[in-house]
DNA sequence: AGCACGCCGACT
DNA sequence: GTCGGCGTGCTC
């Protein structure tokens, strides 16, 4: 300890906390629930929020400033601060958001700050990195901290200065075309348009040839923009600029890149000598060379200009010694430090106009306030509550936008680009630890002013949090369902409230919570008529399977049939529509019935032509099919029962052996790029009937596409979840909405046994509020959320027994009143799961009942054997 | 989460 | 007699 310990001997007969100086509570980033004490070292400073290193046992690690200390440690106990990160503190309200977190999913206080603090290395000051550039004035507006690149792939000396195209916010097209025009594959390099084109391809600054591409007045080069006045001061310097507009990029891809490329093939100009230069002419080539590449006056890194100038580092080096180089300190820039609010955006309808002029002013007045976005896919939600966000930046807050998922969302970025200006700083769990450190550190201190991320994305620690975005808000991927147990949803929602800010939930169809609350006149609905007056919505037919019955062992139904048939004989496109990966669900012994199941876990083994396996779509156990029955030891008495995408995609081949066909899961696009690839195919008419699960449901469009055929449309409603019905209504509508673009209307039809089902109806007469009306009036009856509460008690181990035995215990103990039941305990859904067994308690309450407060003191009843864990899921999402 | 403390089996 | 297995519990 820094300050000497009063001896105990001494009495000076003041309160302790005279003697002890100032102490403060922290939190750490582990499971402990409360925040310890540590006094304050003299000189140190620490308010609260305010991030510091602590000593926790042996070592010492971040916490953050909670409070004033509690005072229940003795003083002379207390260990001290170390010291302070010098970040500006977390705001009050994102430490009460984590209080709420914690004592809402009823996990340990420290172990939801974990979520805010667990990015290694990002509290830490990032270390500069020396660069170096020329000593000539620069121009207006020169901002320091430009980004230093470390370059994992060599970039290219000669051609293109091609620095952004290493940074997080090029797409994989982007960088395709990066480095076809690095390659000087320009001639004959066909461009499909794959990605919407924007500006961000095209406006670069070519240093070597002294050329600039401005688009739509801007341009870019190493992280910077230039706007049309910075760019003149290249020009004074010798560039020549050529200018397009946006619009010449979009419809003129081709001829732009042309009269690109001639300006690249012209002979290079010779590094001419500019006035007051002079004393550049008795310079070494290599060196005159460098400074001619600095000329923009950017600082780079030595290893950068090097290879640029294509010598060695050690020139760099030698140039600055003599001081034709100025060495500077450079700092990673945090991304997404300045989207333009006022770029030009799209114009907007008049109906977009009014529903963003609303959100706008809910973000224009401040304050908590809460809107429902409600429109169908194709209505301009994006482009409507980018105003909003708009309006934020204007103000100099910070923007979060939840996205379901982030893999999917290239579109989404491009659009982000085009409206802003730059792209927004993304946060998912795939994040490179570099880009993880840079944006959190961006977050913490308030220059990132957009993040687009999952869910995780919620707890990151914003300096000046001022409207959040929660787009696709009924998507289940928002719920956490390891370890702290969440919905990122609802916690946005909660997170607006205490922040006092606003928050928009944006779905095409939303959850019945998120309805019901907009009923009640909680949340602002707002609603975004279709653009096209409904006119590009697809027809929706029902096909009675019980009618219309598919060929014996065959899935397709004859009117479905003939729909292909008409479809592809028009040139036209058909998704078919299963939400099943594999061959077969089920692999049943004929001679005794005997199902293969998972040893692991008790899920049915899914059977896959591709691999010829039996796989575990829960655990990926995988196995070759036996020959006999393990049962009854038969010899090839299995039988393939239901279908799955590859078994349909047969049953295509042999009703149409001429047409292409091509098959959509998860497993047979194994990557990102794989996908993408399928999808460009797709959108290039080289397929005529494709057969897929659910990975194609969002999002992606397809405009040749007329045909939808939902193989199984009841599939998912069985097996009682209470969402059950709402979520089939939630994937059948997206499903559909696959079907018909702009000028043609699309077709769809859904197979189903029970045509009467109000989500059947719902669909085919396109009334969704019908549906969830009467989805409501049922969950009401049934005391059931919204109406209700419900918390879910998994209890696991990997000794079944004693599992069991806990699990039976805390049913016996289990709260029973009036307006609090609990059912079970029961295998829960997958109650063997990577080897552990899972049993599952459900407890539903009334509205007005503490379902925490009741839950926390039934289990602390229990003592635990250290082998079984029970961990409470607040508001479930899947349960039996 | 780490890390130490602690209480029972196979080793120099 | 010690080394080490990982069960239990604490960290201001």
């Amino acid at each position: 300890m820094s300050n000497k310990a009063v001896p105990a001997t001494l009495d000076l007969g003041l309160p302790p906390s005279t003697q002890a100086g100032p102490a403060r509570r922290v939190l750490v980033p582990y499971p402990v629930d409360k925040a310890y004490d540590y006094s304050l070292p003299p000189g140190l400073e620490a308010q609260h929020g305010d991030y510091v290193c602590v000593p926790l046992g042996k070592r010492e690690i971040p916490g953050v400033v909670w409070g004033e200390a509690e005072g229940t440690v003795a003083p002379e106990k207390l260990k001290a601060v170390i010291s302070s990160y010098g970040l500006p503190p977390m705001p009050e309200a994102q430490r009460k958001f984590i209080d709420w977190v914690a004592s809402y999913t009823m996990n340990a206080k420290g172990s939801v700050l974990k979520m805010s603090l667990s990015v290694p290395g990002a509290l830490e000051k990032p270390k500069p990195v020396t660069a170096y550039k020329t000593k000539l004035p620069l121009p207006d507006g020169e901002r320091v901290g430009v980004r230093g690149r470390d370059y994992k792939t060599k970039p290219p000396s000669e051609l293109i200065d091609y620095s952004r195209t290493m940074r997080h916010e090029a797409t994989e097209g982007e960088k395709r075309l990066w480095y076809k025009l690095r390659d000087r594959q320009l001639n004959n390099f066909k461009f499909k348009r794959q990605h919407p084109v924007s500006s961000y391809i095209l406006d670069f600054v070519c240093l070597e040839k002294k050329l600039v591409v401005e688009v739509d007045g801007e341009t870019h080069a190493n992280d910077q923009h230039y706007d049309t006045e910075r760019t003149k001061y290249l020009e004074q310097r010798g560039y020549r600029i050529i200018r397009f507009s946006n619009n010449e990029v979009l419809n003129n891809t081709q001829g732009v890149l042309q009269d690109i490329l001639e300006h690249l093939n012209a002979p290079s100009p010779l590094p001419s000598l500019q006035r007051g230069e002079g004393i550049l002419s008795g310079l070494p080539p290599v060196q005159r060379k460098i400074l001619e590449l600095l000329s923009d006056g950017h600082p780079r890194r030595a290893a950068e200009i090097a290879d640029m100038a294509g010598c060695s580092s050690s020139v760099v080096k030698t140039m600055a010694k003599k001081g034709l180089l100025e060495a500077v300190e450079v700092y990673s820039a945090a991304p997404c430090r300045a989207p333009d609010p006022d770029r030009h955006g799209p114009s907007l309808s008049d109906d977009q106009q009014a529903v963003a002029d609303r959100l706008k002013a809910a973000v224009e007045q401040g304050g908590y306030n809460e809107s429902l976005l409600d429109g169908v896919t194709g209505a301009g939600k994006t482009e409507v509550y980018f105003e909003a966000v708009a309006e934020a930046l204007r103000r100099d807050k910070q923007v979060l936008i939840l996205l379901p998922e982030i893999a999917l969302s290239n579109a989404f970025l491009d659009r982000f680009k085009s409206r802003f200006g730059c792209a927004p700083a993304l946060w998912h769990s795939a994040l490179p630890p570099g880009q993880r450190k840079a944006t959190w550190r961006g977050v913490a201190e308030g220059q990132t002013r957009v993040i687009v991320g999952a869910r995780s994305a919620l707890f990151l620690p914003y300096n000046d949090l001022g409207l959040i975005i929660v787009d696709e808000e009924h998507d289940p991927a928002f719920k956490q369902e390891e370890g702290i147990i969440y919905n990122a949803r609802d916690m946005a929602v909660v997170r607006a409230h205490l922040g006092k800010i606003p928050v928009i939930l944006v779905s095409a169809t939303p959850s019945l919570e998120t309805v019901h609350n907009a009923w009640s006149g909680r949340y602002d609905h707002l609603h975004l008529p279709d653009r096209f007056g409904g006119a590009r919505l697809p027809d929706i037919h029902l096909i009675d399977l019980r009618e219309d019955k598919p060929e014996r062992q065959h899935f397709i139904s004859p009117t479905l049939k003939n729909a292909i048939a008409e479809t592809v004989q028009n040139g036209e496109q058909v998704l078919l529509f299963l939400n099943r990966r594999g061959y077969a669900p089920l692999t049943l012994c004929r001679t005794c019935g005997h199902r293969l199941n998972c040893p692991r876990c008790t899920a049915w083994l899914v059977e896959h032509k591709k691999g010829s396996l039996l796989q575990c779509h829960h655990c990926g156990y995988n196995m070759k099919p036996p020959r006999n029955c393990p049962e009854c030891n038969d010899e090839n008495s299995f039988a393939a029962c239901g279908p799955g995408v590859e078994r349909i995609i047969e049953e295509v081949k042999s009703y149409f052996p001429d047409a292409r066909t091509m098959l959509l899961a998860s497993d047979t696009a194994e990557s990102n790029e794989q996908l993408r690839e399928m999808l460009k195919d797709i959108r290039d008419k080289k397929v005529d009937i494709i057969v897929g699960t659910q990975i194609i449901a969002k999002g992606h469009h397809f405009p040749n596409l007329t045909l939808v055929g939902v193989i199984d449309a009841d599939l998912g409603l069985n097996g009682g979840e209470l969402r059950a019905a709402e979520r089939t209504y939630q994937l059948l509508h997206q499903v559909a909405g696959r079907a018909g673009r702009e000028e043609k209307k699309g077709t769809v039809y859904l197979q189903t046994f029970m045509p009467e089902h109000n989500i059947m109806r719902a669909l085919a007469y396109e009334a969704r509020d019908k549906f969830l009306e009467v989805e409501a009036h049922e969950r009401q009856l049934a005391d059931m959320p919204p109406y209700s509460r419900l918390a879910g008690i998994i209890v696991s181990g990997r000794d079944e027994a004693e599992a069991l035995h806990i699990a039976k215990e805390l049913g016996r103990t289990a709260p029973q009143d009036q307006g609090i039941q609990t059912l079970g305990p029961a295998p829960a859904p997958f109650a063997r799961l990577r080897g552990k067994y899972r049993f599952r308690l459900l407890v539903r309450a009334d509205k007005d009942v503490n379902i925490q407060k009741q839950i926390g003191a039934w289990l602390d009843k229990i003592k635990l054997p250290s082998n079984v864990r029970v961990q409470v899921d607040i508001d479930p999402q899947s349960f039996f």
